[in-house]
RNA sequence: GGAAGAGUGGCAGAGCUGGUUUAAUGCACCGGUCUUGAAAACCGACGUACCUUAACGGGUACCGGGGGUUCGAAUCCCUCCUCUUCCGCCA
């Protein structure tokens, strides 16, 4: 959620940030309707202050008239102070109503792009800001799917996942289990190693943290919702773990504050088909590993760099082919200033497969979730958080399989031996 | 799930038979005096959000969340949440 403020004093900066996400100018005139709801707000503040401010003034001399035995006087004041309230009364619901609405076109408003933000409207206009070393691999006409990968070696039950639950929820097994297992842990030690503090938090929010990171009320749809104690499952970390400090004014020197934490994530994915939700492509519920940051705002770029590396260092270890782009306009999630997606290549689908996405958001969840830090000079400003996926696991064990696969069997990066127990998958 | 008790400012802790509470007091933190320096002592400042003001300042709300009673609520009532203790159930 952007401020107010910011609105006001820049609106030219974020009308050219919201063209580069396809904003017509018909649609900027939100802006200042915003601005208009807002200034009616302070109207409406000011004269209630006033009006309850008499009441105040008004109760304390009918207290003073009692005790000094003035009951005639002390009732006069009595009817005035019930007009005043009804008066206060119409104007708290319009002041409420008021900030309701101001919220609601709040809500609407997306973060700005940032300037390195390539304007597009699609994923075909996302730019490839770090392309594949080398050649694209060539498995060869032989070449198997994951999915014909995990059924021969008995890694993955798809059929299996249906029956329990739906399409979506697979059953990893043997060799395939452990192998999650074992990038998990992986993932988990290499954050650790880079000064990450790991977090295991609930897998289940409630709405107040939904709302924090935004997921609601945009992603209303896409969340598993229990409805009988109105919890939501979680889509990502993310959730639990900015909502850490959520409502806090953190001091400057516990910047930067960060963590990883483990998840199982759980999409509901609606409108999905297709290609893209052929074997680990898509899921209802898969493992991940996040990490998240917040910052200082004059350091997140750099922050924002020191993650790239960071997810990058992984998918080196890991051996498999990637690329980074860099978001454009059009596909920029809501909340991201600027995001980064990793793809690795599927050797076998002959596509890209995205794994993470790193992004930095600046003040616009902090301002929701009113996550400060007091500065040195004795003010409070809002922290600039961050977020990564390091690594989503399905489309890595996807990639995995389908490069690794040799006619002796899959083979297992060396670096995931200590892990696996096992080297090769036959 | 049942019963009882409790939730107050960074922490501790009064107030809780409704009206000098603009929330006492102590500790911590910050500034100052003193000191070669530190400690101690003393003095001062010391919550959050919003409105208003050029500024100084003024105002409103907030004592777990929400609602109610009243001219007036930290204080009374309702409701929800959380914690503690006991009982029940249970990995």
């Amino acid at each position: 959620m952007l401020q107010v403020n910011f609105i006001r004093e820049q609106k030219d900066t974020i009308i050219t940030g919201l063209k580069k996400r396809g904003w017509s100018d018909e649609k900027m005139s939100i802006l200042d309707q915003i601005i208009q709801a807002d200034d009616r707000r302070k109207a409406l503040q000011t004269e209630q202050d006033v009006l309850l401010s008499k009441i105040n003034q008004h109760s304390k001399s009918i207290g003073d008239l009692f005790k000094s035995g003035k009951q005639a006087e002390a009732n006069v004041l009595k009817e005035e102070v019930a007009t005043f309230k009804a008066k206060a009364q119409t104007l708290d619901e319009d002041f409420k109503s008021t900030k309701a609405e101001l919220e609601n076109l709040l809500f609407q408003v997306p973060n700005v792009p940032n300037d390195l933000v390539p304007a597009g409207t699609t994923d075909e206009d996302n730019e490839v800001f770090k392309d594949l070393e080398g050649e694209l691999p060539d498995l060869g006409a032989e070449a198997q799917p994951h999915w014909e990968l995990a059924s021969k070696y008995q890694l993955i039950d798809f059929a299996k996942g249906v029956q329990i639950t739906g399409a979506g929820f697979p059953v990893y097994m043997g060799k395939g289990a452990r192998l999650q297992r074992a990038l998990v842990q992986f993932f988990l030690n290499e954050a650790n190693d880079a000064g990450y503090l790991e977090l295991n938090t609930p897998f289940v929010v409630n709405e107040e943290s939904a709302r924090g990171t935004g997921q609601l009320p945009d992603k209303e749809g896409q969340m598993y919702h229990a409805e009988v104690d109105n919890f939501y499952l979680i889509p990502t970390a993310e959730v639990p773990v900015t909502n850490m400090h959520r409502d806090e004014i953190l001091a400057e020197a516990d910047l930067p504050k960060k963590y990883t934490a483990f998840s199982p994530c759980f999409r509901r994915e609606a409108g999905s088909y297709g290609a893209d939700v052929k074997g680990l492509n898509r899921l209802h519920q898969f493992e991940k590993v996040e990490i998240v940051q917040m910052v200082h705002p004059s350091t997140s770029y750099e922050v924002l760099d020191k993650m790239i590396g960071h997810v990058e260092g992984l998918l080196q270890k890991l051996e498999l082919p990637y690329r980074i782009l860099r978001l454009c306009g059009g596909d920029l999630g809501f909340t991201s200033a600027l995001t980064y997606d990793f793809e690795v290549y599927s050797g076998a689908q002959k596509r890209w497969l995205e794994v993470s996405s790193v992004s930095n958001f600046e003040t616009f969840q902090s301002n929701r979730l009113k996550m400060r830090y007091k500065g040195e000079d004795g003010k409070k400003h809002l922290v600039h958080t961050l977020n990564g996926s390091a690594l989503a696991l399905p489309r890595i064990m996807a990639s995995l399989l389908e490069n690794n696969q040799t006619s002796g069997g899959i083979v297992i990066p060396e670096v995931l031996r200590k892990y696996t127990g096992f080297d090769i998958i036959n």
